[in-house]
DNA sequence: AACATAAACTGCTAATACGCAGTTTATTAC
DNA sequence: GTAATAAACTGCGTATTAGCAGTTTATGTT
């Protein structure tokens, strides 16, 4: 079993799903090498199956209004990508395209369907991953419903940071003004203008398109009074 | 079995779910009745089991900025509260209020994780329900993201529209402004602003606080560039 | 029917956010 | 290094939305 992927996992219920299916397919899942910027699922197409991303980072989209991209998340390293799909309808409700070279596991919807109806410890875990994935995404909603575009702009900073982190003075993951106004929900304008607002507040560090977080304290205050993050 | 609870439900995963849970407990699950306008679960406070709705209808709502509520969904027959502090942490991330008289049946903790334990078909069903609500869930995110306000107030009207229905000329759910505003993430002066242009516009019918639909397809067509909606 | 209360509504102002058009800066390719 | 391209940035006008303060209308109660 691999485990290095379950080994890298901190969320509980992630690392338990992720420990189920390798432990359900071992060695039989298909190993998937993708370069970077290269879209493996396309939003609207059939649903074939799921990956678990080996390693390397994934942009999870989805299309809206006048072709405008909503970025719903980033994953690495045991998270799972193209699970949506699943129980629903059988097309992919997102896209997802690898931003670096990515190395993904992947199962049909065949291997799951025999699977989930014999290992009751799988489908168990795939039940409370799906339950707190649901508790993520409504925590969300009520974020764009009520934040402001700063607050959400400082939200998703602090989310990259979490998920990513940050070795020097600059974000490991480096996101355009595109990508990061695609995942707070505005335009690439105002992300540069607040961007450019927070740099003056020295709560931030700018060079180029590189951010970095330089006062963590003050922007999770700033957000504080909603007390909620996103884990996704 | 209570199948008259059973054979009220359209959807199909909420079907099988519901079929699933009255399969295993049957008559013995406890039921609650409750009078209109009572809060009965208390966001925040120790999950205790989730409820299935026998009659009536249920809020659905979470605290936000400043107290501000949003309202998630509307819950009938068949369908389930209280369900998403499962698996997550132990405290109830909802708040849920009967709107009108209501019945309801109890599952506490402990019966559930026995059987979902032993239960492949309740755990499975579980699993597709999370599943499909986590799609809805993410098709509301993109929602907020990227509606006008005007967008989102029609999308909430045709909400209560689909599942409740309107049998004579007006919405046979009757929700205050408060309460369509918690909705669709505005305040009720914007909903009544916007109530009143659709009725200028002759798309929607107003007598008091009572509204209906009057031209549905011109209704739609106005979000039908987004076309999706919320069927939660 | 009169009253009390709550909800619905209106006008106004200020804040927020957007989008265009153009400039500067960074990145990549040759 | 230079050119080409893309990304980051700026200014400005406009549109949208929010929030306050107050009025009107509806609703429910005695």
């Amino acid at each position: 079993m691999d485990l290095k992927i379950y080994e890298a996992i901190e969320n509980p219920v992630i690392r338990k799903l992720c420990f189920s299916i390798l432990n359900e397919y071992g060695e039989k899942a298909k190993l998937v090498k993708i370069k970077a910027n290269h879209d493996f699922i396309v939003e609207g197409t059939m649903v074939q199956g799921l990956f678990l991303v080996k390693s390397g980072i994934i942009k999870v989209t989805k299309t809206g209004l006048n072709g405008k991209e909503q970025v719903l998340r980033f994953s690495k390293i045991g998270e799972i990508v193209g699970y949506r799909g699943f129980g629903t309808n059988m097309e992919y409700q997102v896209g997802a395209q690898s931003i670096t070279d990515t190395e993904l596991y992947f199962y049909s919807n065949a291997m799951l369907e025999e699977s989930l109806k014999k290992n009751i410890d799988l489908t168990y875990n795939f039940m409370l991953f799906y339950a707190f994935e649901l508790s993520n995404s409504e925590t969300k909603v009520r974020k764009f419903a009520q934040m402001t575009v700063r607050e959400k702009v400082i939200d998703c900073i602090l989310y990259i940071h979490r998920k990513f982190g940050q070795d020097n003075e600059f974000l490991n993951l480096q996101l355009s003004r595109k990508d990061l106004a695609g995942l707070a929900g505005t335009t690439d304008e105002q992300v540069i203008r607040i961007i450019s607002g927070l740099e003056t507040d020295k709560l931030l560090l700018k060079k180029g398109k590189k951010i970095g977080v330089l006062n963590l304290e003050k922007l999770k205050k700033e957000i504080s009074e909603h007390n909620f993050y996103i884990s996704a």
